[in-house]
DNA sequence: CATTCGTGAAGACGAAT
DNA sequence: ATTCGATTTCACGAATG
């Protein structure tokens, strides 16, 4: 053990990617938790294959050290094969480090192909790995957290083996599974934003995203109300306070029918504006409006579905 | 003058046929 | 594939302060 730790410190002068980021010529810094390389400045994830040198898990004695140390990536679902394929270095010395002949490194670049081939066995393998690259180019672009992505590349699996794939686009499918992942964590998923961020419009991804839902049984919580109150409420810099109460407002409207059928960010705004104007930072229609990019008249019709729940208003106030 | 409120036409969506 | 119902959005003008 000791001795590739050793080895480790000692290579301080290993030959380390490039620094400058091939998109934009940002800086790149390495992220050893996640094994990947990230331009600071655009968030391009020039290589995912750095290897983790980490233990596994803790271990308490030198035994159990023993037993659990291994050298690799962690095992993960972001990769096609879990992450347990080799790779052949493009080395031009041998293991003593002799410099290699010229036949020998022909052989070795053929060798280098066909072990490549090997490693995207079928065709399957080699769509998921195209799939699971372009989710993890999405969630990157939208900086999603990597639970959400492994949750993702989970459902496309799912349905990958439920022959879900056939005669549709691998990143639709893909797309559909990162939206239906941020769905089912709670996440405020806006359907344009991932269409922005994919190769799909928004219509076949909301219609991929329902096949998904439907064929795998996915426990797809529609967004609620509470999803958005936060994110709007700092959008509109207004304190805790205020959202507080619009959530407090919100859970008093929902045990009545008011709420229900009606766009989650539409209520989410109206309860903030409500709030807000009866608080010493009150925000205009057009403002929330502008924060949220739920319309103004949207925010009237909500607004006036929650006036009756707003503390301290006559309950039967209903007699023009 | 800015903000709020109301309305009708039009588009999008989901469900059902 | 089409139709239907409910909802949201757009564009406008009126009322309110």
């Amino acid at each position: 053990m000791t001795t590739l730790v050793k080895k480790r410190e000692s290579n301080e002068t290993r030959a380390k990617p490039a620094h400058e980021c091939p998109e934009c010529g940002g800086h790149l810094a390495t992220d050893p938790k996640h094994g990947e390389v990230v331009c600071e400045d655009c968030g391009l994830v020039a290589s995912e294959r750095e290897i983790d040198f980490g233990p596994e898990w803790r271990a308490f004695d030198s035994s159990e050290r023993q037993g659990r140390a291994r050298t690799g990536s962690p095992l993960t679902e972001s990769l096609h094969d879990y992450g347990l394929s080799t790779v052949m270095g493009r080395e031009t010395r041998d293991a003593q480090g002799r410099h290699l002949t010229p036949d020998k490194r022909l052989l070795m670049a053929r060798m280098r192909r066909l072990h490549q081939r090997s490693t995207y066995r079928s065709g399957a393998a080699r769509n998921l790995a195209a799939a699971i690259t372009e989710i993890r180019r999405m969630a990157s672009v939208m900086d999603m957290g990597q639970y959400v992505t492994e949750q993702a590349i989970r459902i496309y699996r799912r349905a990958a083996s439920g022959d879900l794939i056939r005669g549709r686009s691998i990143d639709g499918i893909a797309a559909a599974s990162l939206y239906a992942s941020a769905r089912i964590n709670g996440l405020p998923s806006d359907p344009d934003v991932f269409a922005r961020a994919s190769h799909v419009d928004r219509r076949t991804l909301l219609r991929l995203h329902r096949i998904l839902v439907h064929e795998l049984d996915l426990k797809a919580r529609p967004a609620t109300p509470y999803d958005h109150v936060n994110r709007f409420a700092s959008a509109l810099t207004l304190p805790h306070e205020v959202a507080e109460r619009a959530r407090a407002l919100l859970e008093r409207a929902d045990r009545t029918l008011v709420t229900s059928g009606r766009s989650p960010t539409g209520l989410a705004a109206a309860a903030i504006y409500i709030v807000a104007q009866r608080s010493p930072t009150p925000r205009t229609q057009r403002q929330v409006s502008e924060a949220t990019g739920v319309t103004e008249v949207t925010i009237r019709h909500r607004a006036r579905d929650l006036l009756p729940f707003v503390e301290g208003a006559a309950t039967a106030a209903n007699a023009p």
